[in-house]
DNA sequence: AAAATTCCTGACCAGTTGGTAAAGATTATG
DNA sequence: CATAATCTTTACCAACTGGTCAGGAATTTT
């Protein structure tokens, strides 16, 4: 049975194998969705037997969500570093630069949220609408105040957000695409996006 | 057993039904990824009995490609109308507002096609390879040579076509997240995503 | 309306899946 | 080193899954 809380010890090999059970997870969960993979694929990656995963995570469910609750965390950290002093179209530029090495160093954390998200957030709404939500409303307002200073130019700030995410999380998600496209240009696929994003968010903000 | 070509007639019933199940299918599809969805799903979905779909088509395997088959012709239509002739920022601005009417309207189909792509396109990397890496040859060629004439700025033709792609499709897959983030000013999203992508790309491309 | 064809259903099957129980193997602890 | 606690495996189960089949119902054709 899985550790519940703070009532038992925690053990060396319990840390080694959550980790590793996580590990294996993440693989499995961020491209087969939660529904198309299976304990036994997870049990495979890991190299653990399928009733050793269920003697560390008492089901399916936790696991994924437990992945989600760590998700969450690591996606946010771009968008907190976002503040109101310093030059506005640079906090942004590298903010599409944060975002991007994220796409590149973490696709399978990107697929996992993506997949959660295209099938209706079935197990994340709430912290769509709770923290996602909230700092989004206060990026941007920051944003916004950036405008009403002339620092920057007449942009909507959620729809900036929206347009930051999408192009960046779309190396990792759609990278398969990327790649069969840009045939054997693909090497080169992250520096030349990083150039094309700083480029086209430079142009979009310059006043 | 399913029609097999033009061996056999057409009757009327085999073409509502299996109109029927394809719609069901797409809906089902869409949401779950193939391995997520059952057939059970889409018949109950498609108010008809398991034996009665597997009468239509032979599996279920054979449901999602006649999908997929479908989806790439719609798919690539509105990337056709790219045409040298006219103004090139315009030609462009047209394009993204054609995509993202697509996604506004056929968000299934936008998710089916996120879904597959997501998971390593299993059945579609032979479209990507094949006709949609072509066509965009075609196309950033056709950019390229705007750039060359000093029509539009220098950008990367392939990385301005991704920002494209993944900007106006986010708002069909990840349509949860934009109406969770945006709470009650939802309503106009795909207005304001028209006004701010057109802003965007015209910042971009305007030499 | 009879015959031929197409359509649909309930019962079924073999393989998979999430999850359990109990007993054995390993590791930590007095 | 004995003993308690933790860890792992084998065997198993009930529910689900893709798919089949034989026969009955509806529809079309003659």
């Amino acid at each position: 049975m899985a550790r519940s809380g703070a009532t038992k010890k925690v053990t060396r090999i319990q840390i080694e194998k959550t980790e590793q059970i996580l590990n294996a997870a993440l693989d499995i969960f961020s491209i087969h969705g939660f529904r198309g993979s299976t304990i036994d694929m997870i049990a495979k990656r890991a190299g653990l037997s399928k009733p050793n995963i269920l003697y560390y995570f008492d089901s399916k469910e936790i696991i994924h969500a437990q992945l989600l609750a760590r998700l969450l965390e690591t996606w946010l950290k771009p968008l907190h570093h976002l503040q109101p002093d310093g030059d506005p179209v640079d906090e942004i530029r590298s903010y599409v630069q944060r975002k991007l090495e994220m796409a590149r160093d973490y696709p399978r954390e990107s697929r996992l949220f993506a997949n959660e998200i295209i099938q209706g957030a079935p197990h994340f709404y709430s912290e769509l609408a709770g923290p996602l939500r909230r700092l989004t409303d206060l990026k941007a307002a920051i944003i916004q105040s950036w405008i009403d200073q002339g620092k920057i130019a007449n942009v909507d700030p959620y729809h900036l957000i929206f347009s930051i995410w999408s192009t960046t999380q779309h190396y990792a998600d759609f990278d398969v695409q990327v790649c069969a496209v840009l045939g054997d240009k693909a090497d080169g696929r992250f520096e030349q996006a990083s150039a094309h994003l700083d480029r086209m968010f430079t142009a979009l903000l310059t006043p």
